[in-house]
RNA sequence: GGAGAGUUGGCCGAGUGGUCCAAGGCAGCAGUUUGCUAAACUGCGCUCCCGUAAGGGGGCUCAUAGGUUCAAAUCCUAUACUCUCCGCCA
């Protein structure tokens, strides 16, 4: 959420900002509810002091007077209270409005539309040529006897996937291959819980708009993180950091569930695009300052990843139209899928400035000159590997034209073969 | 799943209805003092109002949400979490 002083400062940045991500919002309701909230609490607060002046006043009172004050000080309770339940009302209308203002995209971002806004940054590498018709990664999975859909499908329906023998040694070693390099850079690895309370999914802003996508467990009232971000966010939840703590960083490897509610018939095919799958995933609590150069130290590591593994990507600047509503700024890489002639997004990092610290309430200090600055964090977060698609790149891209794959030299150490084949 | 105990500020810990705007200790950060270090002292939750500002004033905060009372850390109810034992279990 935005800072409630800023908006009241900059109603026409609000709302520059959110019809560049074409969210529509009612800022004229929210400042009203902002006055009306205050003149009602400043209302309620005097009249609770004179009650507590009163009260405070009985154990050294006279019995007359004390009968008195008594009864005027249970008179002011009563008004006190019926004030107050208007303001904790009006309050949570206001809580409401503000809660759907999305974060404002940074100032580099480009104001566009919708996705055909987003700018490619850069390419690295180049398509692979083939002297064959390259295979899908399902056909040649299937013929290696490392992915499984049929059988998954059996167990558990559709959208699901069965990695076996090399293909799951594949997905260890990529785990390995990123951890080394992600950990060089100072980020604690952390296998979070995937299984998350409500308070903290919603601070993370999942059940307002994105509800239908997150599995519930009713009995238990817990939700089944879609990236652990949702669980490592929170992890710092209501903490205050020593400005020297920071930054903070960490790689969660987790298990991810989505349930794909609204894409049906997109992507049926392979493991592209599944209800379960494993991602590694940078989570960064930063200074206010840093949080830019942050977001650019993330989106290097992801490219790092990807030029070690020698695929074929482009990055990409998203444009404004499609940020999600904690994004100030996102970067996308898409890596190059030879079946359908196209890059396909594989990883995407996000700076969500302090707007998801404030729903989350975390915060830093630091004391300079006798005087103790008070903020919110900034919090980013990067993909650095979503396994199943980049297993998905590397037999595509890696395919030979007997159906084997070729494994990439910087994994050979991590899985301790160079080649699937067929047996 | 059953039985019991507990939850006080960053940490430890006192406090069983009014002098608690929470004792005392420890740690961290910053400042003052200061040849250096150390020590000592001061400050360090959220929020609202007044003020250009320095600053001043108020409200909230003892797991959370309610309740009783003129007055709640303290009494009552519910919930969450932690621990111990029993049962089950990778």
């Amino acid at each position: 959420m935005l800072d409630i002083k800023f908006i009241r400062e900059n109603p026409e940045a609000v709302l520059t900002g959110a019809a560049a991500k074409n969210v529509a919002i009612d800022i004229t309701k929210l400042l009203k509810l902002d006055v009306a909230k205050r003149d009602l609490q400043v209302h309620a607060e005097k009249t609770r002091a004179l009650q507590k002046e009163l009260s405070a006043a009985v154990p050294k009172a006279s019995p007359e007077e004390k009968k008195k004050l008594v009864a005027d000080s249970s008179k002011l309770k009563e008004e006190f209270l019926a004030l107050d339940e208007r303001l904790k009302l009006i309050d949570a209308e206001l809580m409401v409005e503000l809660l759907k203002i999305p974060n404002l995209p940074a100032p580099d971002v480009k104001i566009a539309k919708d996705e055909s806004g987003n700018e490619v940054a850069l390419v690295s590498g180049s398509r692979p040529q083939f002297d064959f018709k390259p295979k899908d990664a399902l056909t040649l999975g299937e013929a290696l006897d490392i992915i499984d859909v049929d059988r998954a499908s059996k167990v558990s329906g559709s959208r699901f996937g069965y990695l076996k023998g090399a293909g799951a040694m594949l997905e260890f070693a990529i785990v390995r291959y990123a951890m080394d390099i992600i950990m060089k850079e100072g980020f604690v690895p952390v296998v979070p819980p995937v299984m998350v309370g409500e308070k903290a999914m919603r601070a993370m802003g999942y059940l307002d708009r994105a509800a239908d996508e997150v599995y519930h467990f009713p009995a238990d009232n817990l939700y089944l993180v879609g990236t652990s971000e949702q669980s490592v966010g929170p992890m710092h939840m209501d903490e205050v950091f020593e400005a020297a703590e920071l930054p903070k960083r960490y790689v969660s490897f987790s298990t991810c569930f989505r349930r794909e509610a609204g894409s049906y018939g997109k992507d049926t095919r392979g493991i592209l695009r599944v209800h379960q799958f494993d991602k590694l995933e940078m989570v960064s609590f930063v200074l206010p300052e840093n949080g830019d150069a942050e977001h650019k130290l993330l989106s290097t590591i992801e490219q790092k990843l990807m030029k070690g593994l020698g695929l074929h990507f482009h990055v990409l600047n998203i444009c404004s139209g499609d940020l999600g509503d904690p994004a100030a700024r996102k970067y996308d890489i898409e890596a190059w899928v030879p079946s359908e002639d196209k890059f396909r997004e594989t990883h995407s990092t996000s700076t969500t400035t302090d707007w998801q610290s404030r729903r989350l309430n975390i915060r830093y200090k630091r004391s300079s000159e006798g005087k103790t600055e008070h903020g919110y964090v900034h919090m980013l977060n990067g993909t650095a590997f979503a396994i199943g698609r980049t297993i998905v790149a590397i037999l595509e891209n890696y395919q030979q034209a007997d159906g084997s794959i070729k494994i990439p030299e910087a994994l050979i150490p991590y899985c301790g073969f160079d080649r699937i084949a067929k047996k």
